[in-house]
Formats: C-alpha cells, structure tokens, sequence
DNA sequence: TGCTTTTATCTCAACGTTGAGATTATCAAG
DNA sequence: CTTGATAATCTCAACGTTGAGATAAAAGCA
C-alpha cells in the first residue's frame, strides 16, 4: 500500500524521469522527516499538558537523565538539542523564572554557567515522562514490535554512518 | 557500536529503572527525530545556496512534482507541507514577491486561491532539486543500500499504521 | 608577565510559525 | 430567495529560533 512519500517519488518521476534513479533516498529521508513531525507534534501537546514548551520539555529531559547532580553547562545543553546557543539561554532564562532550573556559577570555569535542575523541575519531569512514554507507545501500538525493533536497528546504522557520536 | 540515542536509552534506564520496559518506543522515533534533524538541516543549506528558504523550498517541490499546470490550492499545499494556514499565506507572499508563485483566483470556487508555479519558479526548482537529491545522497553514501532499503521499508510500515495518509 | 587566540555564554534584531479570529464565498435546507 | 452552517484564505500579535556580534574568562605562547 502506498503511502505519502511512494506518492511524492512516483509523481517525480513522472515529472522528471531523468532523476528517477536518484530518488531513493527520499524514501528513507523523507518517512524519517515524516515520522519525526508526527512524533514532535505529539510530544508537544505532551508537554503543553503540563505547561512547559516542547523545547523546554527536551531541557528538562537531558538533565533529568544525567542523574546526579542533575546538572549540566549551557553549552552540553544546547548540543545535546542541537540548537544554537541563544535558543538555549532563552529557554534557561524561561525555565529559570518558572523555577524549573537555576544557574549556579561555580570557580572552576568561570566561562560556563552550570544548569541544574531544582526539585520542582525534578519533579515536573517526573510526571511529564511517564505521559510521553506512554504516548510514544500509543503512536506505535499498531506496529508490531518486530518491525520497530528492526527498523530502529536500520536507523542506528544510518545515523553511525552520519557520524552521529554517542553523547558522551 | 552505541549511537546517541542508545545513550539517552542507557541513561534513563538507570535514572529510572521503573520505566525501562517504555523505553522501547524512543529506540525509534528518536532515531527518526534525530535523522530527520540532520536532513532538514542539510537541505535547508541547499535551498539557501539556491536563494530561498526551506519553507519555500517545500512549496516549490510540492508545486512541481504535482506536474501540469504546476497549479494547487494553498489549502493543498498547507496539507502537503503540514504547516498551518498562516505559514502558507507568508510562504506564498514572500514567493510571490521573488516571482516564483503566482496567485490566481479563477472562477470556480472564489473561496479558494491557486497558487501556479512561473516559469522563474520553474527553472528555480530544477536546479535545486539536483542539487537536493545529489545531497540525500551523499548523505547516504557509507550505508549500504539494502539497509536504506529495508529501513524505509519499515518506515513506511509505521507510518501506515499511523494512517499517513496517501496524499491523492 | 604581556599578548593573542580560543572557549563559553549572553545580547538582540530579524525571521518564520502558530493559532485564534476575521473575511468572504459556497452549500444545504426551509 | 433567505438563513444558517460550512469551507478556504487572510490577518496579526505572540512566540521561539537563528545567527552575528559582544562580553568575559581561560589557555597558549613569547
């Protein structure tokens, strides 16, 4: 059964068959990019659910799972989102002012700004993940895990290919 | 070899051991995120050498893949590029500005705007999609090709379950 | 010690998207 | 016809991100 990217390929090459030999990888790229809006949107709505951005939601996330101190530079930060570095100081300033996090400026480097989450932040967190947990899996419920596990595994090697390195 | 994902896996595993048998979902569509991250920003240097954004990148592709008369309403291309209706407006006036679209509003349904891609639009369009593709491609170039083709394949199988629909 | 380069974060204006509401047109009854 | 409901697009203020430049601290080197 076709879905939305066979149908994008196949009216490209219908309208430009000499580049029918280079579509391929708009059948992996394209369902990846599909896929992660559909994932992203619902994320969001998560995270909206408990009155936090989706960016700050993804903030939240990366130190919470640091375990302890559940503390982390700006600039870990703001790799571990992959966005730019005024993003990041936008959303710390946010979350700060909703008692989320708090930047604490320790001697060692007097350049970096240490994010670390409070108890209320911690706490937040707690109840947002087990919501997007379980909201991930209810987008997946009709995949059978077979499929999940060896399509993930398919992911792995492309993004080990794209040099994407483990996070620490 | 363990990706950046299989770390934050890792990490919530022993920040949160209770919630290791939900973990399973993000193995997927955190790779699909994080993949797609990497193509959008990819392509959003394409179009940029070429002189539009990304957003209009979409809508140009949109336009011609749908082939003669390179004409669709604005409402099917907020569909198609799954943005609301007030990017689509901006989109159109900015590529109406640069003389890629052009606006017509023809009898049938005055409600509804088509939106046609000019000849500039048209000879824009062909030169960033080569441009485009032969990017995928290199993105692709270290993985085999049946991993892209069986991951896509399972791609495909998610998103149907996810009832993407056919975009015709 | 002094000078330059590099690193980490913040500042801020420009930009694109969102999302609710307004506008205008069509359709379905009555 | 006229009314009410539905549909398609546009308007616009609020919002978050980008990206270049500024600031300040640390590291490299003479």
């Amino acid at each position: 059964m076709p879905d939305a990217i066979d149908t994008i390929v196949g009216q490209w090459s219908k309208e430009r068959p000499d580049l029918a030999d280079a579509l391929w990888p708009v059948q992996l790229l394209g369902r990846a990019q599909r896929l992660a809006r559909f994932a992203d949107k619902s994320a969001k709505e998560i995270a909206a659910k408990h009155g936090v951005e989706h960016g700050e939601f993804d903030v939240l996330s990366t130190l919470q799972r640091s375990g302890p101190p559940y503390t982390l530079t700006a600039g870990a930060l703001l790799k571990a989102a992959m966005v730019t570095s005024g993003a990041i100081t936008n959303r710390i300033d946010r979350m700060e002012a909703k008692g989320l996090v708090e930047r604490v400026r320790d001697g060692e480097d007097r350049r970096t700004v240490q994010i670390r989450l409070t108890s209320q932040g911690h706490e937040v967190m707690s109840h947002i993940i087990s919501d997007h947990l379980a909201n991930y899996a209810r987008l997946l419920a009709d995949v059978d895990r077979e499929t999940c596990t060896r399509t993930a595994d398919g992911l792995r090697a492309v993004l080990e290919a794209l040099g994407d390195a483990s996070l620490r």
